[in-house]
DNA sequence: TAGATTGTTAATCGATTAACAATC
DNA sequence: TAGATTGTTAATCGATTAACAATC
C-alpha cells in the first residue's frame, strides 16, 4: 500500500491559497490565474500549479481557476467544509485572548469549552464561556468527541496536559506553550511561539 | 562574493536548540550529546551536528557539547546577546495580549511603545505603556532606532502599516494579521496565524 | 483559429541522512 | 588505551523549477 504521499509542505501552503482566494472573492474577482496568485502571494506560479495538481485539475487552460470553485475544492481537501469544535486548556491571559479572539470562529473553529486547574479561575467567565475544572477535561473530550485543542498552559504543565488530551482522543494540538512536545505520529501539533520567530529573524538583522 | 549561504531552515532550528538548552541548564545538566538532544526534541542527531557545524565546532569528541558554551555560541550567532527594543502597532485585544505577555521581555525583546489610530485608545494604558498615536510611529522608530515590530492591526490595515514600518527602518516584523505581506528582501517577516496552522492540521484528521 | 494558461514530465537544486575518520 | 562522540564528506532523498504539450 504505497500511498502517493502528498508532502507536508504542500499541505501547509493550501491554507495560504485559501486565504488569498477569500480576499479575491470579497474583491469580486471571479477567475484567477496561477501567475496572478503567484504575484500576490510571492510563491512561484509553477509551484502553485504543481501543488494543486496533486489533488486534480481545478483550472481551465487559457483562463485560470474559478475562485469559488477552487475555494470549495481546497476546503474539501483540507477538511474545512464543517465546523470543528475546539477546547482551550489554560485560562490565563493567553487562554483568555485565544477564547476571545474572533478569528477562530469566523474560520470554522468553535471554542466550546475552556479549562484550568486554578480554583480561583474555575467557575469564572471568559468570553461567553465558564472556566471548567481540568479534572473534567478528559470526560468532556470523550463525551463531545473533540479532536482539536489549544494549549495555553505554562511550559511546565504542557507535556502532562498534552498527554491527557491525546489519551482522551484529541488529534490536533495548537501549542502556545514555549516547549517542544513529542507526539505520537497520528497526532498533529503546531507550535505558536512568536519568540522563536523573533529569534530567527534577529539572525538577519544588522549587529550593532 | 559567493558567500557560503546558510540555509534558512538551519537558522530556524537554532532557536529550538536554544530553547531545549535553556531547559537543560535549569535542570543542571552540564554537557549534552547530539544523540540526547535528538531524542529530546525529535530532530536527527546528524542534522543537529550538521546544523551546528555550519558555524564551527562547538562540541568535544567523546563527550558532547558544553551546555552553557553552546548556548552562548547560539545566542551570539542569532544576535541574541543584546536586548531588542520592539514596538507594537495595534492596541486591540491582540495588541494588548502581546504587550502584556511576559515571554518577550524574558527572552530579550522589550516592548518600548504601542501605537493605534483609534482616538478612544490613544492615551489609554496597556500594560505599563500609554498608547501613542500611530501618526507618531515613524518618528518614534527613527528616533529610537527600532528594528523590530509586532503588527496587531486588522488585516485591512496591515499592508499600509507594514509599509510605514519598513520606510521608517524596521527590519523584522512579527505579523499577527491574517494576511500575507510582501516585503523587500532585506526585511524579515514571520506570520503568526494560528488559524492557518489549524487549517493545515485538519487535513490529517479523520473525516466524519 | 490564435492566445493564454493549465497540468505534467523531466531536470535541477538543495536539504537530509549515512558513514566514518578524526579526536577527545 | 578503549570508548564515545564529534565534524565532515559523500550518497540519497525529496522538493522546486523549467519546459512544453495539451487544451480551453
Amino acid at each position: 500500500m504505497t500511498e502517493n504521499q502528498i508532502p507536508d509542505v504542500v499541505i501547509a501552503r493550501l491554507p495560504i491559497y485559501l486565504l488569498k482566494l477569500n480576499q479575491l472573492l470579497r474583491d469580486g474577482q471571479k477567475v484567477v490565474s496561477s501567475a496572478q496568485l503567484s504575484e500576490m502571494i510571492g510563491i512561484p506560479a509553477t509551484q502553485i500549479r504543481k501543488d494543486l495538481s496533486w489533488f486534480g485539475g481545478f483550472g481551465k487552460q487559457g483562463s485560470g481557476y474559478d475562485v469559488i470553485h477552487l475555494m470549495d475544492q481546497l476546503k474539501n481537501i483540507l477538511n474545512l467544509d464543517r465546523i470543528w469544535q475546539m477546547v482551550v486548556v489554560g485560562a490565563g491571559n493567553l487562554g483568555k485572548a485565544v477564547v476571545e479572539y474572533d478569528g477562530f470562529r469566523q474560520k470554522g473553529f468553535e471554542i466550546s469549552a475552556v479549562f484550568d486547574n486554578e480554583p480561583d479561575r474555575i467557575g469564572s467567565r471568559v468570553g461567553h464561556l465558564v472556566v471548567q475544572d481540568v479534572e473534567d477535561l478528559e470526560s468532556y473530550i470523550k463525551e463531545h468527541q473533540i479532536y482539536v485543542a489549544a494549549l495555553t498552559v505554562p511550559a511546565s504543565a504542557a507535556p502532562s496536559v498534552a498527554e491527557k488530551l491525546v489519551k482522551a482522543g484529541v488529534r490536533a494540538i495548537l501549542n502556545y506553550a514555549p516547549v517542544r512536545l513529542l507526539m505520537p505520529k497520528n497526532v498533529e501539533i503546531s507550535n505558536v511561539d512568536p519568540v522563536l520567530s523573533l529569534q530567527r529573524m534577529t539572525f538577519y538583522l544588522p549587529r550593532k
